[in-house]
DNA sequence: GGGCGTCTGTAACCTTGGTTACACAGCCTG
DNA sequence: CAGGCTGTGTAACCAAGGTTACAGACGCCC
């Protein structure tokens, strides 16, 4: 690991910053910097785990696969945060159970399996993971409630809220994150622009109605 | 927390018999048995977490509720198990996203707030925990991929399968435990006879082509 | 045996969301 | 300007699953 990718960690990571200077030198013997370009598949399904990744620059999103090639995604991991999926994997000995891609170039330090396991031994780190572990938990529970009981309509709705007033986005990109597909959303987006919900533009959306919008993703 | 209980709880979760006399002494002052009948709310979504509960007998069901009623099985608690929404709560300082169902009459070990977290500084108890999490975060993930690509007919075999050759239950249980409702289950079930897949009668269902269901259940 | 409650069968109908198949608009580039 | 690419609009059709509404079957208990 270079002094710059140390320097990068210990900012975005300030518990590894607080580990004795052991496991800390550890760390920085065995752990690896990658690269990877926008769209690489970083793990995948059914593949073993090498390795725990911190994301020092870019993110990661992280998917379900359907057999017939669409996918649901479920959360991402951004500079500071760490995959849960990872860490199960890792404890548990088992296969991966999702997808990993590169939203962006990403810069990641991975920290072979053995590493990861003996950090855990510092309390500190592992207090770190067990946090990051019951928030993503909500995470998942929110997203198995959202695609078992949710209608799209609510789904979206709820999607296009909270990120501003005026959106640029596709419509592939919204049916991307639903897990659904372009044209249900541009025909909802059609019903949602009839009702005065929003104003819709080429990659572009404009809220108009916020309170509506709500309405509609309460459902 | 009488001395039976104390055995139980033991026997069911080796990990405490194992913690330090102190640890084992505050556990022993502060945690409450608690009994409830078969179909008792144990705990509700957006309720504040109250304690962490040790199942000594009897299990819970833990589902997410549909605002029309229905609910999704999450996953069960067996004595010897723990519940990750529970933990999840506790280290999150979250409010409940579930709910938990006593299946049949069950005794509870309740651990308050604070002596949890206290129990978690105990590196075993704490390796414990981690262990479960992992391991309910693969299920979890498995739900999602169910619910989210899988049909109704693929899930429906495969909860027919692994539970030996004859099944006593209704299609009302069917049907909840897939978040379904009966008529459907009646409909698919009828189609499963008619290939000669399985053979139905009151209260029962006999399994005559597993392989064949495999079939079903992989789509 | 008669009445009641539970379980099952089944048909008609509806809603949601996905699929297929285009048309067209805007824009960039050779 | 032509040609091509990306994004959007839209309609017809389809499949899955849920809803409604019954009817009959079986078992149990009075």
């Amino acid at each position: 690991m270079t002094d710059n990718a140390d320097n990068a960690l210990n900012a975005l990571y300030p518990v590894l910053a607080a580990l004795p200077a052991a496991a800390n030198q550890r760390l920085q013997q065995h752990a690896q910097v990658v690269s990877v370009p926008a769209g690489a598949v970083v793990f995948d399904e059914l593949q073993a785990c090498q390795g725990f990744p911190f994301v020092l620059s870019g993110s990661l999103r992280v998917v379900k696969a359907a057999p017939n090639g669409r996918e649901l995604p479920l959360y991402r991991v951004t500079p500071g945060e760490t995959c849960i999926i990872s860490s199960a994997c890792l404890l548990g000995h088992a296969p991966y159970n999702a997808r990993g891609i590169a939203e962006t170039e990403t810069r990641l330090l991975l920290l072979p399996n053995a590493d990861f396991q003996a950090l855990l031994g510092e309390a500190a780190f592992r207090d770190f993971i067990f946090q990051l572990f019951s928030e993503r938990i909500a995470d998942l529970m929110q997203l198995i409630e959202e695609v078992a009981f949710r209608k799209l309509d609510q789904r979206l709705a709820a999607l296009l809220l909270g990120k501003g007033q005026r959106l640029h986005v596709t419509h592939q990109q919204l049916a991307d994150e639903l897990g659904s597909v372009r044209e249900i959303v541009s025909r909802l987006l059609k019903g949602f622009a009839e009702q005065g919900l929003v104003a819709l533009s080429r990659e572009q959306v404009d809220i108009l109605d916020p309170a509506g919008l709500r309405r509609v993703a309460a459902g």
